[in-house]
DNA sequence: TCATATAGTTGCTCTGGTTAACTGTTAATC
DNA sequence: GATTAACAGTTAACCAGAGCAACTATATGA
């Protein structure tokens, strides 16, 4: 299967564009948007959990948290440990997920269209053995 | 297929990272291959026409074709507008080339083994589709 | 208690992308 | 033929996002 990868980065600008446009009103970008993802799924998320959850740095988790702190997106509070912090959306971030959530929700279908359901699934099914490959 | 786009993303990263790790012995990235790539497949290519091709502006072009220049791997000549320069491979960087050509060939192998090539298949035609439905 | 590990932060650097403004060349229009 | 508009490429300034190294503060455990 010879071409593989440049098929599959073929479409990462293109999507990643799209997904930085629809998030702008909101003053989101992609990256800060999986923070918000993952504090709407984990309660009571750690930075280093979600580091390790993007495979990113640690200091760009952190960065990523003050700006959605500034943004009033985020609010951290400290975990058990003291040293810990864990990390909650705030009303105006539960509000803005739900808006972004429809949107990305829209533009996933638009984009999607005319592409069999089946076909669909057997890709995401193809990127979770990528995945386990590329570790 | 809720999910679908960040289904897609999780596999960027890790890819990405494994590809330039790969490309670092031959003081590339995936962005300065790209332009040896279609300098590989299209005689007499022009700047534009690689902007163009991988959707990116023109400085970025014209600041990866300096940097394969100075270590070698591409020469300019001017093409037949003198506004137009054409880009092609040194002999140099063919060896180049296809040094990185067999490694990333090699890579892909790895990575997508135990997937069945039907599906890899199938997953190239949805990357066309999800494409065409970006522009 | 003292050494070590862990969570998070700060500062600096690098890559790679963008826009705007520019030069030089070609094409089109009058 | 002269002027205007379009086009190829470059430069400069900027921005986003990631990485590493060094740091603080807290926790663990020998």
């Amino acid at each position: 299967m010879q071409g593989f990868f440049r098929s599959y980065l073929s479409v990462y600008r293109p999507l990643i564009q799209a997904l930085n446009q629809l998030l702008q009103p909101h003053e989101l970008s992609y990256s800060l948007w999986q923070v918000m993802l993952y504090a709407q799924e984990h309660a009571h998320a750690s930075l280093v959990e979600i580091s390790q959850y993007y495979g990113i740095e640690k200091p760009g988790v952190t960065r990523r948290v003050q700006r959605l702190e500034e943004l009033g997106y985020l609010s951290c509070v400290p975990g058990n440990d003291r040293r810990e912090k864990s990390v909650a959306l705030t009303e105006q971030g539960q509000r803005v997920y739900s808006e972004c959530r429809v949107k990305i929700t829209a533009l996933e279908q638009g984009v999607t269209a005319g592409i069999d359901v089946r076909a669909l699934e057997q890709t995401a099914a193809v990127f979770r053995q990528l995945l386990g490959n590329l570790k």
